[in-house]
DNA sequence: GAAAAGCATTATGAATTCAAAATTCCCTGA
DNA sequence: TCAGGGAATTTTGAATTCATAATGCTTTTC
């Protein structure tokens, strides 16, 4: 049951300004010049500038006073610093869920967690993800902290438009699964330390910081980020 | 090192309503007349709206389309997943800082620690909140994320308003002292499994929300949020 | 030929204006 | 007396306008 958002222009305006950067249409570093937004979504400055401001306290857009707008540069640092925090979330998410879902809740997660091994044996990478990820949204609905979502909803739109470097060596995938199964094993007994903290070490955490080193158009050393 | 912010007329006002919702000058739940705010603070509306609509998605106002804005009604449960993420967010804090800390962040944090052991010794609340949360900022800094500490501060800010509310009953001081305890082991040991372990479960991230109890007028039942 | 100064142009910040939606208030009629 | 309807008022959403800061270009000087 999520509330409807009636519509404004300015939300309206900053929901294209997110998919834009998004899909890289407006690429990182790019300076966002008013005049021809406006002239795109056919709006005047107004509503365009309240999205900009909107979305510089979402952390996709930098405002540099007088001197315009331009969509936020990622550093290999802020990816990682993003990704240890999503981490420390979906942590959250499966200590609160265990003690807050149903039965049923707790079959759908699992039936869900077999489909998903069906998907990884027969090597359905793209199927096997969004199932994958079903499962992690299901239990941050199950947690049931609104404010918890709204973050993790944050973080996750801020590393979107890395995702797409998403590579999977064999040893990852495999280890990930196993720490599937630990997290099955977790909620079933409705251990809830133990589902944190499989949830907080959980390759899907890490793993695509390594596969974004390189994707990143960076000025700090990797090797400086990471120390 | 922190960067200087160019002061525009749209962050002027949204540090002042900000400083006001603090307070208790705007009240939770009170209308925000955007004519009044205006006149107050001699500015046009276009800043003053532009503030609002950051002040939004900071969480600390409510934007209702054609209806104008006001603050935000803390309830109970927001306030308790509040907590729960900043409980999260300084386990976090804490194992990043064990691996990154110098030997001399260290030390430095084992000096606060007894300078607050003297406060709770002589039983100097102020004192001993003030010292305390210099040690939790400590460990915030040095776990070196950036984006944890925006996020941590931003959660901090929206249940910033209850936080007078604060009581101290004889036994949850105690606790406290010795979860502080705990921490001081665990870092020197620099354990960080364990320090983020006691970090979470630490009381000053759950007591609050015992302390609140009462304070905020909410409409759902405090025990049907509980469970 | 390069650098600096100054002017023109452009872009941004903020106030004002205009339009539309919501609210208030008053009136009518049962 | 009170419910319903409708006009007047207020308030908000968005466009426009105005002022100022930044940028770029030309010219001038060494």
């Amino acid at each position: 049951m999520t509330k409807i958002q009636p519509r404004t222009l300015y939300r309206e305006v900053a929901d294209r300004i997110r998919a834009l950067i998004e899909h890289g249409e407006l690429a990182p570093g790019e300076r966002i010049s008013e005049k021809q937004l406006c002239e795109n979504f056919g709006v005047s400055r107004t509503p365009l500038r309240e999205a900009l401001k909107v979305l510089a306290s979402e952390g996709l857009v930098e405002l540099l006073p007088n001197r315009g707008a331009r969509v936020k540069q990622l550093t290999y640092k802020m990816v990682k610093d993003t990704y240890d925090l999503m981490g420390a979330l979906e942590g959250l998410s499966g200590e609160l869920a265990c003690q807050q879902i149903s039965d049923e809740g707790i079959a759908a997660i699992c039936a869900l967690h077999e489909r998903m091994l069906v998907h990884y044996h027969n090597r359905e990478l793209s199927d096997y993800f969004q199932v994958n990820q079903r499962i992690h949204e299901s239990l941050l609905a199950a947690s049931n902290n609104d404010v918890l979502l709204e973050m993790y909803n944050n973080l996750s739109q801020r590393v979107k438009r890395v995702r797409y470097s998403k590579k999977m060596t064999d040893s990852y995938w495999r280890r990930a699964v196993q720490d599937h199964e630990e997290m099955i094993a977790a909620l079933k007994k409705r251990d809830s330390k133990r589902l944190g903290q499989v949830l907080r070490d959980h390759l899907c955490n890490k793993l695509e910081v390594a596969s974004i080193a390189g994707v990143i158009d960076d000025g700090e050393t990797r090797s400086a980020a990471n120390s």
